[in-house]
DNA sequence: CGTAGAATTCATCGTCTGATGAATTCCCGC
DNA sequence: GCGGGAATTCATCAGACGATGAATTCTACG
């Protein structure tokens, strides 16, 4: 009872390969995923995720190398915004605004969605990577091709203004849970920031003196050739 | 060289109490201050700001005993909304929301108010003391007081609103750093911004179907015999 | 002068973290 | 049936980090 036996072992799953194919690469995804949107970059542990995945923590550097590499693979986002486009670009103008925040909070409430939303905006607080991917999603996402095939001057600008209303709603909402808004239903909430984003797309602005000097972001013919409303290409 | 003098001693400093008097709890405070709004509660570290203060780790919690505690009283809001009040209160009733975001906007420009909101939104994100906090400047702050004054039904729901909408402003323009957001300067921002938070105070906010059931958060007779756009008592 | 108490530092402790390298076991092609 | 490569775990390392307790020095009060 003492030792002695021929190889090394010790306690739980000995070492070695494991038999089946249960893609333990998967389910480790699957556990940073939540550890990184339960408590962000610095917060969430590899020990922790390992734990979660049901595997050894060496096993998780084995398959992504470092832990900042294994965030932007966690974090890589599974949406097509593309094929939302039209949908949101169709229907009545004057609620364009409403149709993308309605569309914004029910993406949010996808179950493989959520966690990188919530890892990227908690990330984001102290972390660099974190904190330029949440730049490029607002500064050279779908906000940024939506305002400007819109075609109205200051589309970076716009853009920008509407994902700040969105992410101090997922913060609001999602990360501090402000009430009323935690426990509010979706209509509701895109009925009321609705209008906002849709000033901020396509409204009056004010007088944008200073502002509206955009250093052609790009050159011109990078994107603007896309026909909002049209699914039919791509 | 080996060893053996009186007393032990090793290098820098010599232990003891210093002379003088140099307000170091307030150098620490700053420095904690300042460490907090860089990195976030999690990833500033004691012995960062105690090496920021020009002094050892331990009398950091001699003076303010554990990491949160200091945190706590480093966060400690120097503002005094109800003085400010007025200024924003009186004037075009329908530019209110103008001047809220321009009063806003300004403050959080200031040297001695800038760290306390970074450190404060920078930790939210993954402290739950630090979301509290949040929560609480939102849901109850000054942006319900006003809410309430202006004697609008679903109060709560709009200082919510319209707080997420300066959150996700101070998320874009000073912690991620979304351009042109970020060397905007204020003016141009408040006349863009303003308008939505006008909106969200007084304006029309869809049929507020499911949300306007704010079950009478504190007792009427709280707040209520604040007079807007009156300086004269307190 | 002398002493109590406050300010300050020193020297650690225990723990957790990301990371690495070697060992072990399984699968698949030959 | 055997051998190489992939999957998996074990055992550590070195570096932080928060926290604590004792030692030292200064100040203030008697």
């Amino acid at each position: 009872m003492t030792a002695a036996r021929g190889p090394r072992r010790r306690a739980g799953r000995r070492a070695g390969r494991r038999p089946g194919a249960e893609d333990t690469r998967g389910r480790i995804l699957d556990a940073a995923r939540a550890a990184f949107g339960d408590r962000g970059f610095e917060g969430a542990t590899i020990r922790d995720m390992a734990a979660r995945a049901g595997v050894d923590a060496a096993l998780v550097h084995h398959y992504f190398g470092t832990k900042q590499q294994l965030f932007v693979a966690a974090m890589e986002m599974p949406v097509d915004f593309a094929a939302a486009m039209p949908a949101i670009a169709g229907g009545p103008a004057d609620r364009l605004g409403e149709r993308l925040a309605a569309f914004v909070l029910e993406l949010w409430d996808r179950p493989e969605v959520r966690p990188l939303l919530l890892g990227v905006v908690r990330s984001a607080s102290t972390d660099p990577v974190a904190a330029a991917m949440l730049r490029r999603m607002l500064a050279e996402g779908p906000l940024l091709i939506l305002a400007t095939a819109l075609d109205r001057p200051d589309a970076a600008l716009r853009a920008a203004l509407a994902g700040s209303q969105l992410i101090g709603l997922a913060m609001a909402r999602l990360v501090v849970g402000v009430e009323p808004l935690a426990s509010a239903d979706r209509e509701s909430l895109a009925r009321a920031v609705g209008p906002t984003i849709q000033r901020y797309l396509v409204g009056d602005l004010g007088d944008v003196g200073g502002l509206g000097d955009l250093e052609d972001l790009g050159d011109p013919g990078d994107a603007p050739d896309l026909r909002v409303g049209d699914a039919s290409r791509r």
